[in-house]
This record gives structure tokens, C-alpha cells and sequence, in this order.
DNA sequence: TTTTTTGTTGATTGACGAGTCAATAAACTT
DNA sequence: AAGTTTATTGACTCGTCAATCAACAAAAAA
């Protein structure tokens, strides 16, 4: 039965499947069967097509980042002042498509790779960097010099948000995650207006 | 050459192997072999008297946060005012012992442990439990009603930080991570004394 | 229509690793 | 001295899994 063209959708098919059972798992301790079988096809085509495990990983981990900068993108696309522009940034860090269960417990599992795979790493890494510099360039005119420290904080605080959402038992929750990183943003903008 | 009262030596040494072996993988998957060699012992021996690789971890991780805890408590010992109390949980929090190369890549691992093996789960939520505990109680009489708002904003900015010093290519820097916490804690007590 | 390209899988290989066991030995008890 | 408890390991079992391969099928090209 083979359709021509079907790379594209099976690579897609394995991606999602990837992030399905990784997420599901809590773990990177799944095996290719398991993500063949949720994408339905065999282990073999799944090799066939990415070559090995670690490639389908890195796939994934491509398309959560790439998802993710999506909605950041998307956030900031109707907001014009800095402020907003900033808060644009936070909420589309936690909006609907990343910050879900299973996206948020296989990111936290990428995040674990990136310690052993360079490939892995330097993913998160551009990720970081273009995280931080976004918050900057909009926290320059707000809170000027600090912006630089600003930044840093706030980074670490939404990552913070993220890692303890993958323990939490219940679903994640949006609005609370966007509350406390908007307090620290209130806090921060507070007396310079 | 048995001597005998071998047993608490041995425990002691497989699970501070354990998160050597684990904080230099940057991950989970180490073998009980590894580890038990790095202890100086044979696998058999690591599993007569843990029972189970799961057991080992657990172990290692009831030490990673009992060491965290004596931190903060050691910390808090010789401060009096709430704020010198909230600065001094923090400072405990990354202190030499805890935050450390091989320590904070374990902690980061166990953390993801966290999801999938229940026993962990509890740990890591007593853990936060009385993190938060602590930080709200010394917030209160600094900043009144949103001691608890806050209380989860540091919170989550200290996990963020761990898990950024989990990444970084240099060794940790106690006093940037510091310097970040401080600087929001800085903003929180403005203009409340 | 033969050939080539693309898609697909069941079966197999080869490695690795958790956990068990039987055996050995030194201490301690009676 | 005989028996028991504690310490210790090499060798083995048994399962799992990533990766490969041979083979088959259908479309496209020749």
C-alpha cells in the first residue's frame, strides 16, 4: 500500500507520537516500538526514517521549540508597548499549545538529554539565548540598566514554572503560572513607568 | 575479610557513588555496576543490600535533600530577623554543598525520577512543601498578605536557577545564582520595612 | 513491461544489564 | 569445635531493545 510522499507524514506521525509517549512515560526510557506502534507503523520504518533513537528525540525536542517560539511569536504579534510586548512574551510561553502535560514532562526529559547529547544541548541553548534577549530588548526601556538582571530572573523564574508544573498532579494550570510570573513583572516595573 | 558492621559503610558509599555516577552521566541511565564499582564493590553486593537499582536511587536522593535541608537549617541558625531568615534560606539553598556540579545534575535527574516512581514523587513534595512553608513564614511579617504569592514565585525562581545550573557549561556560580534571587527579593521588600 | 525508486514489515542479531544463586570466608556465638 | 550470622563475589539467567536485513509491494520511470 505505499502512497508516495509518505515521509513527511511519517516523520510528522513520529514526532507527535514521540512527544505522546515521552510524555505519557515521564521518562526517555521508552523504546522505539512503543512511539512506532502509538504512530502506527513498525520499529523498523521508524528506524528506516530517522536512522536511530537519538535522532527521533532531537526531532522532537526541535519541534517543542520550534512550537513554542510559534506562540511566543504569535503572543507578540498584537502587542506594541514594551510593557506589553513583555507580558506578550510570558504568556506565550504558557499558552495552550506548550503548556500542556505531556509537551511540559517531555521537555523537562529534553532538557535531561541536553546534559549528555551536544545536539540536545545546543537546541535548549538557542533557545535560552533567544529567550533572554527577547525579554531584554523589551525590559530596556522599562527598567533600563537592570534590564540585564531582569531578564536573567525572570528566565530562570518561567523555567522554574515549567519544572515544577511536570511534578504537579494536577493539569497545569495557565493562569496561575502566568500570576506569579506577573507579580514578579509588577514588582519590577513598579516606580518606573 | 568480612569485618562485620560493613553495612552502614556500604550503603554510605554506594549512595554517594550513586550520585557521582548519576551527576556525571547527566543521567539515570547508569548501570548498578558503574556504581557499585565506583563503591569499590561488586553489583551483587549493591543488590544485597539495597534490593533494587530503584532502591539505590531512592536512597540518593533522601541524601541530596537531607544535605539540603541540614544547608538551609545551618544557614538559618545564625539569623534573626525575618529578612536575614529569607536571605539565609536562600543562601542555604546554594550552598557549597548542595550546589555542585554532580549534585545538581543528580537533582535534576531525581526530579524527573519524580514523575514516573511515586516514592520519589513524595520526596520531592515534601521537599517543596517545606520550602514554601518556610519562605511564607518569613515573608509575613515582611510582606504581609502576599507572603504566599511570593512564597511561590521564589520558589519556583529557585528551581529555575537549579535547573539552569544544571545546563551550564561552567561550574555553578553561587554567587550569580544568588545574585538573581536576591535582586527579587530586593524588589518584594521595597518600600515595606 | 521491465526497471527503479519508495514504502513497509517480520524476523533476527547482538549487546547489555538487572537481579539471582551458589559458593567461599571471616567473624561471632554457644 | 561446631554452628550461625554477616560479608562478598563470579558466574549465570532471562529479558529487553536498538539496529539491521531480507523480502515483499506498489507506484513511477524507462
Amino acid at each position: 500500500m505505499p502512497k508516495l510522499g509518505a515521509e513527511p507524514i511519517r516523520r510528522a506521525a513520529l514526532v507527535k507520537a514521540t512527544i505522546e509517549t515521552v510524555g505519557e512515560a515521564g521518562s526517555l526510557e521508552v523504546t522505539v516500538a512503543q512511539i512506532a506502534r502509538r504512530a502506527g507503523m513498525s520499529s523498523a520504518l521508524a528506524h528506516h526514517y530517522f536512522g536511530s533513537k537519538e535522532q527521533i528525540f532531537l526531532a522532537a525536542m526541535r519541534a517543542i521549540l520550534t512550537l513554542y517560539g510559534a506562540e511566543v511569536r504569535g503572543a507578540l504579534a498584537t502587542a506594541d508597548t514594551p510593557e506589553s510586548r513583555l507580558r506578550a512574551i510570558v504568556a506565550g510561553s504558557f499558552a495552550q499549545g506548550s503548556f500542556r502535560r505531556e509537551t511540559i514532562s517531555a521537555w523537562l526529559n529534553f532538557y535531561v538529554l541536553a546534559q549528555t547529547n551536544p545536539q540536545a544541548h545546543r537546541l535548549l541553548r538557542i533557545y535560552q539565548r533567544r529567550l533572554r534577549s527577547n525579554l531584554r530588548h523589551e525590559l530596556r526601556p522599562l527598567v533600563g540598566a537592570r534590564a540585564q538582571a531582569v531578564a536573567r530572573g525572570l528566565g530562570a523564574m518561567i523555567d522554574g514554572v515549567y519544572i515544577r508544573a511536570a511534578l504537579a498532579d494536577d493539569a497545569p494550570d495557565r493562569d496561575y503560572a502566568l500570576d506569579i510570573v506577573n507579580e514578579y513583572i509588577d514588582r519590577e516595573l513598579e516606580g518606573t513607568p
